[in-house]
DNA sequence: ATTATCTATAGATCTATAGATAATGC
DNA sequence: ATTATCTATAGATCTATAGATAATGC
């Protein structure tokens, strides 16, 4: 079913592969689990059977090696991702949408630092991405700027944030929710808003 | 000696540890050779002993382990971007300031992929690092801008747009020479310079 | 029957240490 | 004498395959 209302420049949500099996998306989960709580290090093959209760072997009967796993790992936090920033802008506050479109994203990354890492580190494997997820994931950029250049310029901020922000990189005591602010007025000033729209 | 003469708010560059032995250097050297031909996969104290023509082992005498060698990539990564964009800032041209900043630092990024990836990837060794190499590298972004919030935003921005590029993140055929420019022209308003200045 | 799991194991790595031998510096 | 290098090797991994056994689905 199409989505109630789509904003302008909205895409329709991708479809997810309904190929997972139960077994399958049981692994995904407690790769998630693995990852989150101890690090892409620790996220193995015999770590993710041990976590699950079986021998390692045995999920190469699910997946052909650890990259089809991992891809099931980049879908999710993709999906998710897109329906955070979808949501930030369709139910947007009083104050500036890309403010509330950048923490939106902020607050996932914080939320899933190893998830996000994996998700948006290294090379994306396109070819073996669900069709659309990946131009659906980076619409809200484009929703919220209406122009191609400056949405990858305001995604690439948010990026450059979050993973510095995860890395922390920051001198200590920085004040990120001013660098937050700062950014976000920039790129409404650019996207033809003044500061307080 | 002192910089000839600095710009305002420029920082004096911080010495270089004079600690390095030649044959650290030289596997600095070796190292780095390793590290942005093959990648940060390739990068083991074999390969690197093997690329030297001597034994694994012998590094140990040298490095305490990997961590050491890392670390002097990092340093040198940073004292050479440091002065990169020192260097842009002094001698600009007529156009935008920060967009010669940014490509400058696009332009190192884009030259030395791996060494940028480990230089700017993950967890910093702060307590390791030379004294105000860190605050150094990171001045141009400040003098740029005048402001702090501002400069680790045009700096994040910088970050993101670097490694998404590095790790081909955008969409193919995505004019990424339009989206540094706009990204320039929204900090050069942010800054309170006129586009055009 | 078919699918999932198990045991056993191949085959590749890696980092790092111990102790012997060669090279170098005063 | 001291420092750099060598050989030998410990000790930890990891991914993945082969073939046997147990569980499940029609």
């Amino acid at each position: 079913m199409p989505d109630a209302d789509l904003l302008p420049n909205e895409l329709q949500r991708p479809l997810v592969a309904p190929t997972r099996s139960a077994r399958v998306s049981e692994s995904a989960a407690a790769a998630r689990h693995v990852l989150e709580g101890e690090g892409a290090a620790a996220l193995t093959m015999r770590r993710l059977a041990e976590e699950m209760g079986i021998q390692a072997p045995s999920l190469y009967k699910h997946f052909s090696g650890k990259a089809d796993l991992e891809l099931l790992l980049v879908e999710d936090a993709m999906f998710e991702i897109g329906e955070v920033t979808h949501q930030a802008l369709r139910s947007r506050g009083p104050g500036s949408p890309l403010l509330e479109l950048l923490f939106t994203y902020r607050t996932y990354g914080l939320a899933h630092p190893n998830l996000y890492r994996l998700a948006t580190g290294g090379r994306l494997p396109r070819e073996r991405l669900p069709d659309g997820l990946e131009a659906w994931a980076g619409n809200p950029w484009f929703v919220a700027t209406a122009d191609s250049s400056l949405a990858q310029a305001l995604w690439s901020f948010a990026h450059g944030m979050v993973i510095l922000e995860l890395d922390d990189r920051y001198p200590p005591g920085s004040d990120l929710g001013s660098t937050w602010r700062v950014g976000a007025a920039a790129f409404d000033h650019a996207a033809g808003r003044t500061r307080d729209g």
